[in-house]
DNA sequence: ATTAGGG
DNA sequence: CCCTAAT
């Protein structure tokens, strides 16, 4: 209605910018007046969110760490929401809150127990969930400066944008400070800081991105941090950080009263110098707030062109802000200001903001507190919860009408075959929530937004995972052109089968890397109901047809195929196998030529191009790494057993790969051509292409081809050989042994002739 | 490197 | 298919 016009407005960076660009004195004023407006807007809708909270905190005023571990205890409970809206009851039970702490979201420190809640963020979109550790988010944070495309009329809603929500950020953090100076009763000078800290972090490296929401944390400790890994400092004078603060390494006061979220996409196409420079130019009001902040600290870096628009909008934001705060501050009536409900308003509004901001994501979904707040293209959605019945509350069907409201993609990222999403127990919710939104089709994340919440009261959490479609690896298929189409069909079911038969094996990627120990249970790799899955990922590896091991699966990765038997026990039975690898005192199985192998095999040997060749001499490259190395330290090590090892090195026996019929036909082709003996042309003739046949291959053919065409068709195995072929193969053999036996007595006979010829010729002579 | 032949 | 002797 009205909020929806107005935040359209508001959120089209586009008007936005326009009515920025020229503007006089009187211009600006006015122009200053909407924003203040528009802004107002913006608070009012995400306010209710925030405020909620801080009305609840009103309720229970944090003020000594005497009473905050009762506070803890109680919770919230039966909080009376003085929504704008509705009025609203939200029940967290002593039991879950408990519980809440168990999962590290309440952090029951003695000293700092009096905020008893975190706010944990996810987003969904087109955007790849990652976690980034310190020093991955530092490379990022260098990533980020060196960007530079002075870019920001391209893309003044983004930049508009997020000086916004720094200047919401700033302003609260001003607010905070006043509520320093206002509050000298009680302990608030820890809440101040953690107010003063604030910081909203945003990092990138090009494609994927991170914005991690820290509330609360030593901003000098922070300040550090960044500076320490920092190749410039640039990016020191904006607000908005990459970083990635881990919870355990905050201080306690941190802990008690953050809020930690972390956002992570990915965009393309997005200016983060566009960004990192609205934040540069956000005039800090704020006085020795700035500090913390560590906003312009660099002057120099200011550009007057930008600087109009941020330093408006972030002026009459604050201010805005300012008002709105002493409005809710004074409607609470309660002499202790407590800043949770800052902090978490600061907290909401940045997130939000920020992510709108990128407008990478579609669903963005955290919780704060017992609420939990879903933002589905848009539109704003609460959930309130509690432990024994939560029930999700819509928020105003407010449609904050940004400019990229559909479902953006970032186009570097999909939700790829292998990717997989969480569903799961909350589907129920999740359907409630999709059908009330409608729109959305990203449910996924918003069941595991809810599930992660709600799940803090049930015990048993499983991970629900759904596989769309797993990838076949890469095949290779060698075929002569003079086959058939049905025979092509069949190679390639052939190898099809031979992969899906048992020469692949499932891998596990999480946050991009390999899950290597089998092991590990979900929880302790980090696969558990209330993470992101979508950082979870499956990939389907040929590899040995033995099913992974719970231990040494590094090592059963690689049961190398040795054709010759190690004068050792040997383990016929896969079970046997099994239990070998368990104990890492694997003794590689003989003749293990498994239908990975083959598929290895043919990648190898199918070289039709160049680029095949290098196929070929990678994977050639890496067995051999793999596999003989192996056997050297691992067999060698554990079984002393005087192993002949002739041929340490020796590669590995190849694949046995059946002659198809048409391969067959061309042999035979060849051979009535060249004749027996002349493998080697044969080659080149009909083979040429096919480098896994070699020569000696095709003799040993014609000889088993010889051989079957003798042999009673009862006896024959394999695949059968038309008979018309064998009868050629007869008849070319038979032929061409007559004709190498003729050669051979003409030979004989020269032979014979040119050791008389001397003769003849001393004779004649 | 090829060929031939045994395994 | 491998191995190897002989070419």
């Amino acid at each position: 209605m009205v909020l929806e016009r107005r935040l359209d407005y508001d959120f089209n960076g586009h008007q936005v910018q326009v009515k920025r660009r020229a503007r006089s004195a009187r211009r600006r004023a006015k122009f200053q007046r909407r924003v203040e407006d528009n802004q107002m807007c913006a608070f009012d809708l995400l306010a209710t969110v925030a405020g909620k909270l801080f009305l609840q905190e009103k309720e229970h005023p944090l003020t000594s760490g005497d009473k905050s571990s009762e506070k803890i205890q109680q919770g919230f409970v039966k909080e009376e929401c003085r929504d704008a809206s509705e009025a609203f009851k939200t029940e967290l039970s002593n039991e879950g809150c408990h519980r809440r702490c168990e999962h590290g979201f309440v952090k029951d420190d003695s000293k700092n127990a009096d905020k008893p809640f975190k706010a944990e963020l996810y987003v969904e979109g087109s955007s790849d969930i990652k976690c980034l550790s310190n020093s991955e988010v530092q490379s990022e944070n260098c990533h980020f400066k060196e960007h530079s495309h002075p870019k920001i009329d391209g893309n003044s809603h983004v930049a508009s944008m997020v000086a916004n929500s720094s200047c919401l950020e700033r302003l609260g953090a001003e607010r905070l400070a006043d509520g320093k100076n206002h509050n000298e009763v009680g302990n608030l000078s820890s809440k101040v800081e953690l107010g003063l800290s604030s910081k909203v972090e945003l990092g990138s490296s090009g494609s994927p991105y991170t914005i991690g929401c820290n509330l609360g944390g030593d901003v000098t400790k922070v300040k550090d941090e960044l500076h320490k890994f920092a190749k410039a400092p640039v990016v020191t004078s904006t607000e908005m950080r990459c970083l990635d603060d881990p919870v355990g390494e905050r201080s306690p006061v941190q802990l008690s009263s953050g809020g930690n979220a972390k956002l992570s996409g990915c965009v393309d196409n997005m200016p983060y110098s566009t960004l990192s420079e609205g934040y540069d130019n956000v005039p800090v009001v704020s006085r020795d707030d700035d500090e913390n902040f560590s906003g312009c600290d660099n002057p120099s870096l200011e550009t007057k062109s930008f600087r109009p628009i941020s330093h408006i909008g972030d002026q009459s934001i604050r201010k805005t802000l300012a008002a709105k705060y002493c409005k809710v501050a004074q409607q609470s009536k309660h002499d202790t200001l407590s800043n949770s409900g800052e902090f978490m308003l600061i907290y909401v509004i940045t997130c939000f903001l920020v992510s709108h901001a990128f407008c990478s994501c579609s669903l963005i979904c955290f919780s704060i507190g017992n609420i939990l707040v879903e933002v589905v293209n848009g539109n704003l959605n609460e959930t309130y919860t509690s432990r024994k019945n939560f029930y999700k509350r819509q928020r105003s069907e407010m449609n904050i009408p940004f400019k990229k409201r559909k479902i953006f993609n970032c186009g570097s990222f999909s939700n790829s075959n292998e990717l997989v999403r969480s569903g799961g127990t909350y589907d129920k919710k999740n359907g409630a929530s999709s059908t009330s939104h409608g729109t959305h089709k990203d449910t996924g994340m918003s069941s595991l937004g809810a599930h992660q919440y709600s799940s803090l009261g049930s015990k048993d959490s499983h991970v629900n995972l759904r596989i769309k479609s797993f990838r076949v690896p890469e095949l290779f298929i060698e075929i002569p052109e003079t086959a058939t189409i049905e025979s092509l069909k069949r190679s390639v079911m052939e190898a099809v089968t031979a992969v899906l038969g048992g020469g692949l094996r499932v891998g596990v990627i999480l946050h991009g890397k390999k899950v290597r120990d089998d092991s590990k249970t979900l929880l302790q790799a980090g696969i558990s109901h209330d993470k992101q899955l979508d950082a979870l990922g499956f990939t389907l590896e040929p590899i040995s047809s033995q099913s992974p091991t719970p231990v040494c699966a590094a090592d059963s990765r690689h049961v190398p195929t040795v054709d010759k038997p190690q004068p050792l026990p040997r383990y016929p039975s896969s079970a046997a196998i099994h239990q070998r690898n368990q104990s890492c005192s694997d003794v590689f199985p003989e003749h293990r030529v498994t239908s990975l192998g083959n598929l290895v095999e043919s990648d190898q040997d199918s070289a039709l191009s160049p680029v095949n060749t290098a196929v070929y001499k990678r994977l050639a490259d890496s067995r051999a790494l793999v596999t003989v190395p192996e056997m050297g330290v691992q067999a060698l090590s554990l079984l002393p057993v005087p192993q002949k090892s002739k041929r340490p090195e020796t590669v590995q026996r190849r694949i046995r790969r059946p002659f198809s019929v048409a391969e067959v036909e061309a042999l035979v082709q060849a051979v009535e051509k060249l004749g027996t003996g002349r493998w080697r042309d044969v080659k080149l003739r009909a083979f040429d292409n096919a480098k896994h046949r070699t020569y000696v291959d095709l003799k040993d053919k014609w000889k088993t081809l010889v051989h079957t065409a003798r042999i009673s068709p009862q006896q024959r195995r394999g695949e059968p050989v038309p008979q018309e072929l064998l009868d050629r193969v007869l008849t070319a053999h038979a032929f061409w042994s007559q004709h190498q036996t003729k050669q051979q007595l003409n030979k004989q006979h020269q032979q014979q002739q040119h050791q008389q010829q001397p003769q003849t010729c001393l004779l004649l002579q």
